[in-house]
DNA sequence: GATGTTCAGTGACTAGTATCACAAAGTAGT
DNA sequence: ACTACTTTGTGATACTAGTCACTGAACATC
């Protein structure tokens, strides 16, 4: 068991050398986490560093009266951006982390992603990339609540999907409407649309993408 | 000179060791800042981290075509968080940096930043502290656009105005509109309503902000 | 103080999105 | 196959924000 769990790290972090990988098993633990479940939430204490090890994770911000939008997605061999900031004086989450899928995380105590940084070369790299991985693609969706109009936005979050976990896109327009903060009719009427173009076809619970790029 | 110079940094970044503060005063420079011109460029290469001394820079997002957006601003002490994160592979810039006011920065190459990490704890903490606060800005800006209406987005724009420059703010309504991606006769109609409620009142180029809290 | 320029105020119109109400289609459980 | 439930489609309506066209006020320059 221990055995290949450790080769399941390497895998995904080829990047840390050996003796990193060491300490990662040896101190981290592991946890299974079911699709649905919440990984992280706003205002909770983060004690860990969290790394994504199978599966997908959903990062967004949540307001007070319940109304949610997308921040990015998380893959495995990535890291919660937020979990490693929040490192020296116990502070608190200011995002939601959600499973997508079935995902198993690394938790990592934060006083040692803490040294580590100075101590592994790898590891050190490897946060300073991560935070700007996510302020990147923060960005990028900033870009398209501002910039854009909702036709373009659910193109852009589509696209997305698609990277992510392929054309076969599982999800009532419900949903989608929620991760956008819009409303079910708006984006009822908007696939539609795209379906006419023939960049997607619809079904129940179901899209299939052929071609977005057209649109 | 050189001394007053130093001085100034010990005042602003009173938080640094006194062997980082002599490695700064020795291998950084100086940077005179007119009012309006642009500290950084989207797109443009980044070899130096920048630190604010004096003065007031405000950091926004620009589309292809033209418009933009405020994120937020940076006061004196405080870094520019892109510019530490694109040390090691000479990245390039996502964002504009332009100087409010005559501003002060100053310029440290990065390999220097990139080995105080390790070096200096105060300077590790600090660039953790600002990755930290400028990710949480950044929500927060993130959340007025995707949550909010523009009457309040307008509000939270004119609070946080009044919190790095007073409030007296002597800008016109088309300067705001253009940081809000908004359009004059807009800002103009808001305005107006917060001069009837009691919360401002209004003249050419000049707001004076009585109070936001009530509206 | 006449003139040109920038800034602000306002009404009318338009486009995009949200909301409401309801119908139809698909799915699951019995 | 009947029922209950979830998802999707669609028209009507309302609201917010952007656009256009124009007016008047404040300021600068000469």
């Amino acid at each position: 068991m221990e055995i290949t769990q450790k080769e399941d790290i390497l895998n995904k972090f080829p990047q840390f050398e050996q003796p990193l990988l060491v300490e990662i098993m040896a101190h981290s633990t592991i946890r299974q986490v079911e699709e649905g479940e919440e990984v992280m939430r706003t205002g909770q204490y983060i004690r860990s560093t969290v790394l994504l090890l199978s599966g997908l994770l959903k990062v967004y911000r949540e307001d007070d009266e319940g109304n949610e939008f997308l921040m990015y997605y998380l893959e495995p061999g990535s890291a919660c951006a937020m979990s490693m900031m929040c490192t020296a004086r116990d502070e608190q989450s200011q995002i939601m982390a959600k499973a997508v899928t079935d995902a198993e995380v690394i938790l990592i105590p934060s006083h040692l992603s803490e040294q580590w940084l100075a101590k592994y070369k790898s590891w050190h790299n490897f946060v300073i990339a991560s935070y700007r991985q996510r302020f990147e693609e923060l960005l990028l969706t900033l870009d398209s609540i501002a910039f854009k109009g909702l036709d373009e936005r659910l193109v852009f979050y589509l696209k997305r999907h698609v990277k992510v976990s392929g054309k076969e896109i599982r999800l009532s327009h419900q949903q989608i409407a929620l991760e956008l903060n819009s409303s079910r009719e708006v984006i009822s009427r908007l696939l539609k649309k795209l379906e006419q173009t023939g960049a997607i076809s619809l079904q129940r619970n179901y899209i299939e993408v052929h071609d977005l790029e057209v649109v």
